[in-house]
DNA sequence: TTGACTCCCATAAAATCCCATGATAACCCA
DNA sequence: TGGGTTATCATGGGATTTTATGGGAGTCAA
């Protein structure tokens, strides 16, 4: 697989570790090296997760901004600055640092929500409440989807 | 065979398995892997399911987008995060996820129903009921379809 | 020494593999 | 054409593997 699909929610152990679900390994693993970069999402009280191929992504789009060098590094500095990256271990196991732990309100458990190019993490009810207005914001902006999906206002029969 | 056709009711074990129609196999195999997509219809309680090429679409249209813009956090996330990656074992079952089960009212057997770019999975007596309105729908937009499909009166539509 | 971080092993539950069966559909050939 | 033989398929169930998780023991640095 090569894209994050599907949500699982997984326990925090008492030494802090967490499963990175095997499925969402297997994604990381084809990008390049065993472990997933981490830094707590711009729009929401959750923590953005990916491998190789996002960071590499971000940095590009940094540098396609074409902003003056400061903004540039501001920019840089605030995303790469709290950006951790963590090899996980033969169980595929990371321990989360204390900041994001805070920033996504974690506890004990946490789901991991597969996004397409990246996943999050969030506090499991948390995410529950985010994904439900996400389904309405999702109806909203239908037309952006293409039309084998089944958005269709009057629902017809045809698609 | 590219598209989906017809439909047939299979059985859900008792261990939740059940077997992916082979004429389906043989489409999904054609786009590239030995696997279904699965995910909650938006519009109704059933199961949208694909191959490759359905998942693909979607993923083009999200990353189209911007890569920090609330919406497309929110979209992403209502698309993916329900979206499961099944590969069927060399039977051709899969085993289907508990919230996939409850959104299609599914108990112990599943309509698998062929609508061309994709397929749907229904409990079997709302399939019959959704069928029955669909069939009435059609008639009514049949002007919208070319003239080689005979969807007049008295000649029922083949299923 | 204490705490943070590994590595390693144990276990239970879930997913997957593998083989067997019966039913249906496809095939073949006199 | 009809009857028998072969495939193919959906399904059941035992055996094996994978996965998430708990916890012991070793390493390193402050």
């Amino acid at each position: 697989m090569n894209i994050f699909l599907s949500n699982t929610i997984n326990k925090i152990d008492a030494k802090g570790r967490v499963s990175i679900p095997s499925q969402f390994r297997s994604v990381l693993e084809n990008q390049g090296f065993a472990g997933v970069y981490l830094y707590p999402s711009f729009t929401s009280q959750s923590i953005d997760g990916g491998g190789e191929s996002l960071i590499n992504q971000i940095a590009q789009s940094i540098e396609k901004m074409q902003l003056f060098a400061e903004e540039t590094d501001a920019l840089a500095t605030a995303l790469f600055s709290e950006t951790y990256q963590l090899n996980y271990d033969q169980d595929g196991r990371v321990s989360l640092p204390e900041s994001l732990m805070i920033h996504a309100g974690l506890k004990d458990k946490v789901t991991f929500a597969g996004i397409g190019q990246k996943f999050q993490m969030w506090e499991p009810s948390a995410f529950e409440s985010f994904k439900n207005d996400a389904r309405v914001k999702a109806l909203q902006n239908r037309d952006l989807i293409g039309p084998s999906v089944n958005f269709s206002k009057n629902n017809k029969v045809k698609e």
